[in-house]
DNA sequence: GTCTATATGGCGATAGAC
DNA sequence: GTCTATCGCCATATAGAC
């Protein structure tokens, strides 16, 4: 019966690409090679399908942070692990980046607390902790979401940067990203820090 | 003969809520009050009609910038200028911003070149300019790209952050944004500006 | 430019055999 | 657990009258 993980698996493909209204529950029976009915099975309605094909893509990026927040690192490391480990981890899997997306467009309020919650919360909490040794500010929610959204955004950005003037394809590269954001968030757009 | 526009109009809202997928010629007819045969006079199928609200939304915002650059500000003045329209517009036109958003995950390759030339270029290469003067960095171009991901995705992230600790309503003012983002801009996430 | 009516096909979901 | 067949509805798009 892991039928019914290979159609999670598939789903998140599909809904990540062309969204919720944009996957029928027979394109989605076809790229699993079974009817509609057999789907059905398994799951009780398409709403179902997708919350549970949600679920499945944030679970399985939940424990890719485990190695970040390890007690023996200075501050400065652990931010410096984690921007690494977000820009590795949506470069890598296009599928979560993109499901996410989607859900900051399409979600309601019920679902938005779902995902800060699950997703985000417990690698947020951390970000809070480490900022607030790094720094003063008074606005460590605030910072912490520019660390998260900064990352976020560039690698979403890519599409449309690469027709932009001055791209270079080094830009696209994970390292390349985390050092430079790194560089940012300690120094500043003046960027003294390593070159 | 501003049937065409009052349907484009409604459309940039719909479109930008629902997505393509989510929006029934019938719906749209619906809204505007007319029948599908009367929408299909104005656009030759539905396709078109995407496209065509997506320019109309956009062209509303080209000139929202033009205050920014003036010739006699400082270079620190107009990055701090660029920073709170973007955000300025990014808050009020939420259509815009979801249209764009929508872009970003579902445009092709094609669709994302006109948003780069269309949208994005003019106001971009003003901002590599600004940041080529207020600093040393070799990466102009992906200093100017973090000077728009961080704005466009904390404002993206409104509505999950709401729910992640420590969240206050002040960071959801247009000023508040501008300010902080500014100050990580110059200082870093330090943040020893001002406070 | 707008309508009513309709062609044609895809949609979510179910019934019932195996 | 999987299939074929089908229900009832909604989709895009068009024909033709006014």
């Amino acid at each position: 019966m892991d039928s019914k993980e290979y159609i999670l698996q598939t789903a998140v493909t599909l809904f990540s690409r062309q969204g919720f209204e944009g996957v029928s529950m027979r394109d989605l029976a076809k790229s699993v090679d079974m009817s509609t009915a057999a789907v059905y099975h398994h799951f009780s309605n398409k709403q179902a399908l997708y919350l549970e094909a949600m679920n499945f893509a944030f679970a399985k990026q939940a424990r890719a942070f485990d190695a970040v927040w390890q007690a023996d690192l200075s501050a400065h490391e652990k931010l410096r692990r984690f921007v690494s480990c977000l820009a590795q981890v949506l470069t890598t899997d296009v599928d979560f980046r993109r499901f996410m997306q989607r859900e900051l467009l399409d979600a309601d309020d019920e679902r938005m607390q779902l995902l800060a919650k699950e997703v985000f919360q417990e690698q947020f909490s951390h970000l809070m902790t480490v900022i607030e040794q790094l720094s003063e500010t008074q606005q460590v929610h605030f910072s912490a979401l520019c660390v998260i959204a900064l990352v976020c955004d560039i690698i979403q950005m890519q599409a449309l940067s690469r027709h932009l003037p001055g791209w270079q394809a080094e830009h696209e590269q994970v390292d390349f990203i985390a050092e430079q954001v790194l560089d940012l968030l300690m120094n500043g757009i003046k960027g003294d820090g390593n070159k």
